[in-house]
DNA sequence: GGTAGGATAAGCT
DNA sequence: GCTTATCCTACCA
């Protein structure tokens, strides 16, 4: 993290949901929450298209106070709980009170490996931000990132320099419903993915 | 190598 | 009451 990386900016957001996710693969997650910085490049996203996408959070039901988040500007984190334990983080996209958001699933883990490992208890290295909730515990992600802007706030995203990756197209994963959707994406052959 | 089951709580019906 | 955009452990091969 030496050269100097701006933030992606809120009109990268501002486009299609699949584009953003494709396009969010090889940049920097850079979290700085409680004074500890930890670093990962994004390997793994999923998009979660809007209020017709069986698989949002948004379809079907009215906007609630759990998902305000997700019909925020673009470039916003929407962080929710589930399963009794874990966070998950997303990054909002196309346009102000339209819900639709990138599910950030698996990071490259490139610095502050030590805090990682503090928060995440002694897991190998594989394991480390190989999935949603385990990237959300080793970068110390909770509801009260929910919200923030993820060009100017303690979580941000970080444009890489280099060019853009391969990238494998899949189904979304962990869902019941719209699964066949191909709205995953992986940079092709990383040993970070969650699977 | 693989998978089944349980933990645990908010939000919806 | 039921579901859930998950993870970990235990167990089996």
């Amino acid at each position: 993290m030496r050269p100097p990386f701006p933030p992606l900016a809120a009109a990268f957001y501002a486009r299609p949901t699949a584009e953003v996710a494709r396009r969010l693969l090889g940049h920097f997650l850079v979290s700085d929450v409680a004074g500890r910085r930890t670093v990962g490049r994004i390997v793994e996203t999923e998009a979660y298209v809007g209020p017709h996408d069986p698989a949002c959070h948004a379809f079907g039901r009215r906007r609630t106070p759990r998902t305000e988040a997700l019909y925020g500007p673009p470039g916003t984190a929407y962080v929710y709980f589930t399963y009794g334990m874990h966070w998950c983080l997303n990054a909002v996209t196309e346009r102000l009170d339209y819900p639709a958001a990138v599910l950030i699933r698996a990071l490259e883990p490139l610095e502050g490996l030590a805090v990682m490992r503090r928060r995440r208890g002694n897991v190998a290295e594989r394991g480390l931000c190989a999935g949603p909730a385990r990237l959300c515990e080793a970068l110390g992600i909770t509801g009260d990132e929910n919200g923030t802007s993820l060009v100017r706030g303690t979580v941000r995203i970080l444009r890489d320099r280099t060019r853009g990756p391969l990238v494998a197209v899949t189904s979304r994963i962990g869902i019941t419903r719209g699964v066949s959707w191909p709205l995953r994406f992986v940079i092709q052959g990383s040993p970070w993915a969650s699977r």
